[in-house]
DNA sequence: TATTAATCCGATGTTTATTCGGATTATGGC
DNA sequence: GCCATAATCCGAATAAACATCGGATTAATA
């Protein structure tokens, strides 16, 4: 049992490091210090411009301008818009999984690590609100997605859902889920459903208020009131039916991408 | 009860109609009958080029070019290249509405009415998944729907949802649901959650197969088992808690908009 | 068939992304 | 502290796409 837990809480321990780091030392060594400064100037810049303009609307002259740079200055960071907007999402992910791994460390229970993902997701997204409203309103989901880079990024955060899900199975919480990919759709849909009300309408307006309640209605879905089948204390099976229905598949077909503009 | 149901069922009927008549005559009345064509063949190519390379990437010549008509012909029509984009989601929209009120017609619960929405919501992405990936990747959710058009054929599709889970309390087949935008949201998100991994991964690959399991579980939220409290045959009281949720907000706020490329 | 309005489209202007090449600044060895 | 070298910076030129204009063509009406 003490064995069991401890694997469990490994696997999604894992995943979450795994993640963490990846997202760190992205290539983005610089020889000079001076660099990594305007680098890092002109991606504060491009959050501000992408989450008034859109990407698309966005100027590479006004997120220069912004920045303080001339404009073929990005050019030595960026090869084009279109990988200012990639750096986006894996810039700010590496600190929520932080964020996450941090604050789990005093959460004794399956169920409440999971409440706070859920939670954390949505605190994130309106602490960090210009990042949100460029990773949910133009990157997730979108076209973008189907570069490997941001694409990689974002799916290890359904992967740790999973891992949260099958924790709380290891552990006895809640039974073994017949459709884990089906659940973690739904969890990942209304969570983002509900930033991205709250990130085009500000509604509800105090987006914190209503997060507890729906995390705790989605997580009322793993533990499904079973019609008085149970005998004693023996627990449901726990083998898992098969499942038409995986969170990704594998092959990215290539987008022609001429221009990006 | 008689008299109940009718006022339940006209609600939701009203709204879709509503919805139904909006799209259909939109200011696309042309005096000559070759504009209409060819306006349409102009709207359709822009489907398969938006599909392939994205709002972003796709280029007013390549549109002309799959339509068959030079470049500046495009503009006779179209003031730009997003309002090229706001005319598709209109464009599939009352078809969708229009085929639901036709199935509807067969189902005599509200439950069987509200499952096949959340179906019939997938399965038109799936027949018409062209329009669904312009749809679903690059227009909702993103920025543009804070254009006011956009945004109002997109929301008739929460409003009309919310009516059916209120034709389901109305009828007595669920209680009332103390959180019923919370719900909505749930619902709208785990639907296009899933519809989005299958345009982006086509995952699961028939998509189909899942979303029946899918529409029940989520259903199946309407109905909480009550702990036993039950006495008689007194059911639990019709009013509603103050819910700090709304679904849509009313002030738009403008966008720079400069450019749209 | 003549008149008028709607529609078509080649040529042109304008905006923005992107590249180029040399000037400027930092780094490390002496 | 000074030089050699590499990294970084940026003004100016190029290229690509959007968007407009105005006359030619076609349809609708009497």
């Amino acid at each position: 049992m003490s064995q069991n837990t401890n694997i469990a809480e490994a696997r999604w321990r894992h995943r979450l490091a795994a993640a963490t780091e990846r997202f760190l030392p992205a290539g983005t060594e610089q020889k000079q210090q001076r660099s990594r400064a305007r680098r890092s100037e002109i991606l504060k810049a491009a959050v501000r411009v992408f989450a008034r303009d859109g990407i698309a609307g966005a100027r590479i002259a006004d997120i220069a301008a912004e920045a303080g740079v001339p404009v073929s200055s990005v050019y030595d960071y960026f090869s084009d818009k279109e990988s200012v907007a990639h750096a986006l999402p894996v810039d700010h992910m590496a600190q929520f999984f932080a964020e996450f791994a941090h604050l789990a460390e005093s959460r004794a229970s399956a169920r409440e690590r999971l409440r706070l993902y859920l939670w954390l997701t949505v605190d994130f997204a309106r602490r960090h609100h210009e990042w949100a409203r460029t990773l949910y309103l133009e990157i997730w989901p979108s076209v973008m997605m189907e570069k490997a880079d941001v694409r990689r990024s974002l799916d290890d955060f359904s992967h740790i859902m999973l891992e949260l899900i099958h924790d709380g199975e290891r552990l006895g919480e809640w039974p073994v889920d017949p459709a884990p990919y089906q659940t973690a759709t739904i969890f990942t849909g209304a969570i983002t459903q509900s930033i991205v009300t709250w990130l085009l309408y500000r509604n509800p307006r105090d987006i914190m208020k209503a997060t507890g309640p729906l995390a705790d209605r989605l997580i009322s879905l793993l533990s499904p009131i079973e019609p008085k089948a149970e005998t004693d204390g023996v627990k449901t099976s726990p083998r898992r039916p098969r499942e038409d229905f995986k969170l990704v598949a594998a092959k990215p077909r290539a987008a022609s991408g001429r221009r990006i503009a």
